[in-house]
DNA sequence: TTTAAGCAAAGTGTCAACAGTTTTTAAAAA
DNA sequence: TTTTTAAAAACTGTTGACACTTTGCTTAAA
């Protein structure tokens, strides 16, 4: 379900030498933030300061900072004296956040209609023929690039930017749910008639359609999702 | 527009002694939150590691660690060899953020219908006539805590917990805005009303009134800050 | 008087050492 | 064999020191 899941899991870590001068704390973050996306370090399990602090070579100083900053954005919890360990969310936070990005998904698409133009309808187009065709090709990973393309443009276009960020957050928290999850081919084709529905509202200033099918989207990724948890229980 | 902004604006600094074993970090880190909430750090200003680590009885490390999360959680903003800065959001930003409560608000509302029993419609009641007593006084104080108590139970009954969260930092967000606003009584009764008419939507089971209205009270309110800035402008 | 260079003060960035707590291991008793 | 107890290993928590950067000030030249 997410694109850099796709690179090989090698170690990729980045060279402690390309110390961009922006801050150590701030650069061993990201690099963890990486970790734990690409699911090397897997939802429950601890971070150890000192292995840490190894492989990034440096102290154990700025590698507790950056855990500190990913508390603060929620992606771990920590536990005094115990350590900290990567946020593992509950089968009702992943429904609840679901329904919330459904909510910022129909409100995007419904803004969206009032400030797309011939040159986004173009976009739009594209990427959808470029999704047609990773359905044909059975291509997950490009399908789930180019799903996120279609969805930034949608909340690009709403012309909030608080939007945008609030709706990436809930995305990239939804990460954080056990298990992963890979698109069927029968998924992906549902999934991109849908998105034709919901481009045509918008393209056609249909606001409360945009919406409800924006909405109707999201909510049918979760109950896509869902299934397949049923699955593999 | 905010209760804790009523009292004595004293160094009401927790005291170090009682170092609640949880974690010097997260002490101070209420204890910096606490300090942008009241407004005694205000938005633009440089914090101090050094002065706080002394105020609060510890040394840099905690601090540091401390400034981090706040980072994390966006209410402060870090320049490298610089020092890190309580955030100060623009009247764009504020627009959006209030766009985006008033979505959340209204969806609370719309849930709440489905979840409200005989006793919150009680709760709702007694919390109604307290504000208007509020207005009648004039206490503006009373009448904002009041106000977060109704908001707040709305958002309990809408029965999706991530919702509450996310509805509770778009509004600590919105206190990092430039200036303190205050209501006037005109204010508070007109405010009042509409929320009158959402629990009478709530309690009456119409799902798309108690939406539209708890939508609408939101962005009634930003209306109201918005003209108060441009009297000061 | 104004501008520029250099110096001092203040502050952030990083680290290694030490202290306290939790977890693991091992040995002894039941 | 199972349970208890005790020591040790592994970590997290905190601190003070030191390096480097930025800022402000002083002095000297234009």
């Amino acid at each position: 379900m997410c694109p850099q899941w796709a690179q090989p899991a090698t170690s990729a870590m980045p060279s402690p030498k390309e110390k961009p001068e922006q801050g150590l704390p701030l650069f061993v973050m990201e690099a963890l933030k990486s970790l734990i996306y690409t699911g090397q370090l897997k939802p429950g399990e601890r971070l150890n300061e000192a292995a840490l602090a190894l492989r990034m070579g440096t102290s154990r100083g700025p590698v507790r900072e950056a855990i500190r900053m990913l508390t603060g954005l929620g992606l771990v919890k920590a536990v005094t004296n115990r350590g900290v360990f990567v946020r593992q969310i509950s089968v009702r936070e992943m429904l609840e956040i679901y329904e919330l990005r459904a909510l910022l998904f129909g409100f995007a698409a419904e803004q969206a209609t009032e400030h797309v133009s011939d040159e986004h309808k173009q976009q739009f187009e594209q990427l959808l023929t470029q999704m047609d065709a990773a359905c044909e090709a059975e291509n997950a990973n490009q399908y789930y690039d180019l799903n996120l393309q279609f969805h930034a443009l949608v909340l690009r276009l709403s012309h909030n930017q608080r939007a945008h960020e609030s709706y990436d957050d809930y995305v990239k928290e939804l990460h954080l749910f056990r298990r992963r999850y890979f698109n069927s081919p029968g998924n992906m084709r549902r999934s991109n008639i849908e998105h034709r529905s919901i481009y045509e509202a918008i393209a056609s200033g249909a606001k409360a359609k945009a919406k409800s099918a924006a909405e109707r989207h999201v909510l049918s990724g979760r109950q896509r999702l869902l299934s397949s948890i049923g699955d593999t229980l």
